[in-house]
DNA sequence: TAAACTGTTTACTCACGAGTAGATTCTGGA
DNA sequence: TCCAGAATCTACTCGTGAGTAAACAGTTTA
């Protein structure tokens, strides 16, 4: 990769538009533009589903007409497209964090489901889950799905790798990364901000629940490993930087 | 109300079609009809949801042409609220027979869970959960609600109950019910019969999971009530007989 | 065998929503 | 102050899919 040049003089014959010259104001703007777009499709999807919305609603919800739309994106399904990938995205790199933080499995496992649980309550992340991937013509569904399933083999790992460290219960990892799942994504379906719990809370309580499970002990004996309340480094909070990835 | 007569002889004046003759076979076969295209309707909502699905690709499934649904069905939008009033149907049925069978809370709990994960695996339920009510008229949506919420008070009933009588472990009932109702509502999302489980292993795995929880915990113990596992008399299993309520 | 009803089809209507062409307004530089 | 490009709008096209009218075929009853 060739270094940065010295920045160009602003005043160059042709504008360079080289990657590496400050982002004009102007291209800030329609960046800032079309991330309103797309938050406000999935908003409207999850509110109604994908094709209960129509483009005129987008519109709508943003002030302009159905062209302008056109002017920022290529279609509607290019519109779900990049919704549910922003979600993907949150995750993908919310596990990476987890992973490159190193660590036992299950701490790296409770930092998975924390960021799952929380972006699952955002905007894209509701869209990721409520909105179905076969809305999505063939292509586009076909890598959705290797990127959702990248995540599952992820859990599924942890969670293999936490029963042979002793720290979880014998299970097969499958049935068990489904139940987290489930419960997990479950969340982005009642989940409403405003509401008695706040979605850090609602998290720490669902993750509680799976890892303790819902039936009591005889004894005292709580469970091995750190607390599911343990805090972790706060990861993957929201914007998605761009992030490199075969 | 009258007292049903003797059988009226079957050659009266007018046929009296009270709702004590025995249906005829016209009526039979009517009625299974209309069964069946409400069941490729919902096989064909959930492959790809409700908007995505033309009445034109339900007649086709059934090899008949468009008109012919509303012979059977008033419109689209009754289609999709039959369908998941079966799915609720089954659930409420379920979740009665557990309560008329009595014992602790934990043991109906136990048997509203089997029942729950059975019914997500089969078209009706999986219709339920997949198809959002958001989908449907208002007037409708509201009913729907107020039957889904039924559902949910029950198994925050019982939680509740569960705890008291302890075991159960103190919880929020609220969150708790969330939970199981999560991650065995997703496997509705994901399971495919002919996979490598049945349904029930599925039910039983992922039941087992949210009872035990997925840590390991230090001691041998394992848990308080009656096994996960415990079979429970089979209730409601698919054809959903006719119930009064409300 | 005719009348009456049941079930199904062909051949439409009509609304709605995705997507586009081309005109128009706005804005930042020279 | 003017111009070029950016951004947005008005006014369309066109396909699709819900729903219907009316004819036709099949079956039962008199």
């Amino acid at each position: 990769m060739p270094s940065p040049t010295v920045s160009p003089p602003r005043s160059a014959e042709r504008p360079p538009a080289s990657p590496w010259a400050p982002a004009s104001h102007r291209e800030q703007q329609r960046e800032a533009k079309r991330n309103a777009v797309l938050q406000a499709a999935a908003q409207l999807f999850n509110e109604r589903g994908f094709h209960a919305t129509s483009l005129d609603d987008i519109a709508a919800r943003l002030n302009v007409t159905k062209p302008t739309l056109y002017y920022y994106v290529k279609n509607k399904d290019e519109i779900l497209l990049q919704c549910v990938s922003k979600g993907l995205e949150m995750m993908l790199e919310g596990i990476d964090a987890s992973r490159a933080a190193g660590g036992k499995a299950i701490d790296q496992l409770m930092t998975c489901m924390q960021v799952y649980a929380r972006i699952v309550t955002m905007d894209f992340g509701k869209c990721l889950i409520r909105v179905g991937d076969e809305q999505l013509p063939p292509e586009s569904r076909a890598e959705l799905r290797r990127h959702k399933s990248a995540i599952d083999r992820e859990f599924r790992r942890l969670v293999a790798e936490g029963v042979q460290e002793g720290s979880l219960q014998p299970c097969d990892p499958k049935m068990t990364a489904f139940v987290i799942a489930g419960a997990l994504s479950w969340i982005g379906r009642w989940y409403q901000p405003g509401g008695e719990y706040t979605a850090e809370q609602v998290a720490e309580q669902c993750i509680g629940t799976l890892c303790q499970g819902v039936l009591r002990r005889t004894d005292g004996t709580v469970a091995t490993a750190a607390a599911p309340a343990k805090r972790v480094r706060k990861v993957a909070a929201s914007p998605p930087a761009p992030r490199k990835r075969a």
